[in-house]
DNA sequence: GCCGTTTTCGGCCCGACTGTTTTCAGTCG
């Protein structure tokens, strides 16, 4: 058995969480699981050496209970605590769980009522009326059930692009290994950077590729496409799709009397060299188009071509600013997220904490603001004497309370660099009355960033209804630039508004809303979705370097005091 | 399950909304 690393313990860990709660666990000690997957996550030192050194106990929530399942689970990929619970606790009802308005205490009682233990016999409770009819439920609470169940099963099977990402890389590692594999790539949504994943792809070039495995990776859950190397691009790029993309592409070949299959281009039968996915496009009189645009949205066009210009890319981004620390519900201080962002090599970052409405996350009270505000001040001084110069920008994400305002009096916002503005709350509101909400907040002059627009999280929660039409109109009025938050459970605002947004003259903000330090790294899932989108790094509010980024925010404080 | 000069028990970030058990438990962020 293979050591498990920290990430993957951590979810095991709550895993147990999950399944203690539903078991009828106390609350607390659910949560001393939760906050154990934290710590190790937050984790700056490989997992392997504390447990050889049994130091995990050193670590702040972690005693000697969680200790010893850390270090077993490491050792052994598993626990007796664990199989016991997964024999206790059915899947299903992990499963219920996460249907929004369905807690444990609920879904419990189902089980113990009804005898509901999964979808399916939700679903049927739902349909013959028992539900409503069940002590603490009604048929209101069925139908909103009844809605969150089709929004789940329209979600079954697919996964979040960085879990498709962990599993594809499990795979083509697994395929590298092999003897006469000279070439492996991810192929299809995951390639072109969706936002979630259905199918799971590998392309493998190997000079026997009938000695591949027609699966591979974790649960055998990626197909294996093995070619001769010479078919490798026409392969990746028919794996890779979209199908509309392709159909497009064939279309064009027909033309030119030529014809594209997983086997190759071919004339007449005749493979035409075309080794590489650039040989094929060029092949056909086409630029190489970045797999995350073909998504048969007018990306053959040349006409479309010329207007996109040069898409984002990781390396445009110079500073990060819409991050988390243990002011609020971060896992790390906020002198350690700078560090990580300074060792990232950009030249700013951005703190913004919880505003004082959100108790849930220990939002910032006055107080604390202040405090967070001298610490800033401190780091900078230090960072100034520095050779490199780095700089931390003292922002908040300030909750859009319900009547539109900001969390703060005016004189205290003032004092931030800049605000990033979000919606935590009552996500019910008809559209009306969330985009009066929204616009509201935009349109208040210490607002920089609207904080992401529709407050979805992928395959879990649809976004609130909000006119995103009028949301981004108002972003471009005031100035305000839209966050792409890359948290790959957001990803919102959704790519397929990114090109509106610029069009109606809004800028972008691409930001991984990390609560802690490995989190940084997700930015490049926000930056992939720009891309997609069709983003220039010349709309991106953080790919200015310190100094515009700096300019630009005296430039809105100027104009509010006027 | 963790934590602690208020330490071996009794707390544990909290405030608001929701629906309906009609006075508050359950859920959410």
């Amino acid at each position: 058995m293979p050591l498990l690393d920290a990430y993957t313990v951590a979810d095991l860990l709550d895993e147990i969480g999950a399944r203690l709660e539903l078991s009828g666990e106390s609350p607390f000690k659910v949560r001393a699981y939760q906050n154990g997957a934290e710590v190790l996550r937050a984790l700056k030192l490989p997992l392997a050496g504390l447990v050889e050194d049994r130091k995990l106990k050193a670590l702040p929530g972690i005693g000697e209970a969680l200790a010893e399942k850390i270090s077993k689970l490491h050792r052994t990929g598993s626990h007796p605590l664990l199989e016991r619970l997964r024999e206790e606790v059915p899947d299903g009802l992990l499963r219920l769980v996460a249907l929004p308005g369905l807690g444990p205490k609920k879904a419990l009682r189902l089980r113990e009522d009804l005898g509901i233990d999964d979808l399916d016999a939700l679903e049927r409770a739902i349909d013959d009326g028992s539900l409503a009819k069940a002590k603490g439920f009604s048929a209101k609470a069925a139908e909103k059930l009844k809605h969150a169940l089709g929004f789940v099963r329209a979600s079954a099977g697919r996964l979040r692009l960085n879990d498709a990402d962990a599993l594809l890389s499990v795979a083509a590692a697994e395929l590298r290994a092999q003897p006469g594999v000279t070439q492996v790539w991810p192929a299809g949504e995951a390639r072109r950077r969706c936002e979630t994943v259905g199918e799971l792809c590998v392309v493998a070039a190997a000079d026997r590729p009938e000695r591949l495995p027609a699966k591979a990776g974790p649960g055998e859950r990626v197909r294996v496409l093995a070619v001769k190397p010479g078919c490798f691009g026409a392969a990746l790029l028919c794996a890779t799709g979209s199908e509309k993309h392709v159909a497009e592409l064939n279309a064009r070949a027909k033309k030119e009397g030529l014809a594209l299959s997983e086997d190759g281009l071919t004339r007449k039968g005749k493979a035409v060299a075309a080794p590489a996915e650039a040989d094929i496009y060029e092949s056909l009189g086409l630029p190489y188009i970045e797999p995350e645009l073909r998504e048969g949205r007018g990306e053959l066009d040349a006409k479309d071509q010329k207007a996109r210009g040069k898409l984002v890319a990781d390396a445009d981004l110079k500073g990060i600013v819409h991050c988390h620390s243990t002011y609020s519900d971060g896992a790390n201080t906020l002198e350690q997220m700078a560090e990580a962002v300074r060792a990232m090599g950009l030249q700013y970052f951005g703190i913004a904490d919880h505003s004082k409405s959100a108790g849930y996350a220990g939002g910032l009270k006055e107080d604390r603001v202040k405090r967070q505000r001298e610490e800033v001040d401190a780091l900078n001084e230090r960072y100034a004497k520095e050779k490199a110069p780095f700089r931390v920008f003292h922002g908040i994400e300030s909750d859009i309370r319900e009547d539109g305002s900001l969390d703060y009096d005016d004189e205290v916002l003032a004092n931030f660099d800049y605000v990033v503005a979000s919606v935590h709350s009552r996500f019910d509101l008809d559209e009306a009355a969330q985009t009066a909400r929204i616009v509201k907040a935009i349109s208040h002059p210490a607002t920089t960033i609207l904080g992401h627009a529709t407050g979805r999280l992928l395959l879990r929660r649809e976004g609130y209804k909000v006119d995103l039409e009028q949301v981004l109109a108002a972003c471009a009025k005031h100035g305000v630039a839209v966050e792409v938050n890359a948290h790959p459970v957001r990803l919102d605002l959704d790519w397929r508004w990114h090109a509106r947004a610029l069009e109606l003259g809004a800028w972008l903000s691409i930001n991984p809303d990390a609560h802690n330090t490995e989190e940084l790294k997700l930015v490049a899932y926000g930056v992939a979705v720009a891309r997609k989108g069709g983003v220039p790094p010349d709309k991106v509010l953080n790919a200015l370097d310190a100094k515009a980024f700096e300019k630009h925010l005296l430039a809105r404080r100027k104009r509010w005091k006027k």
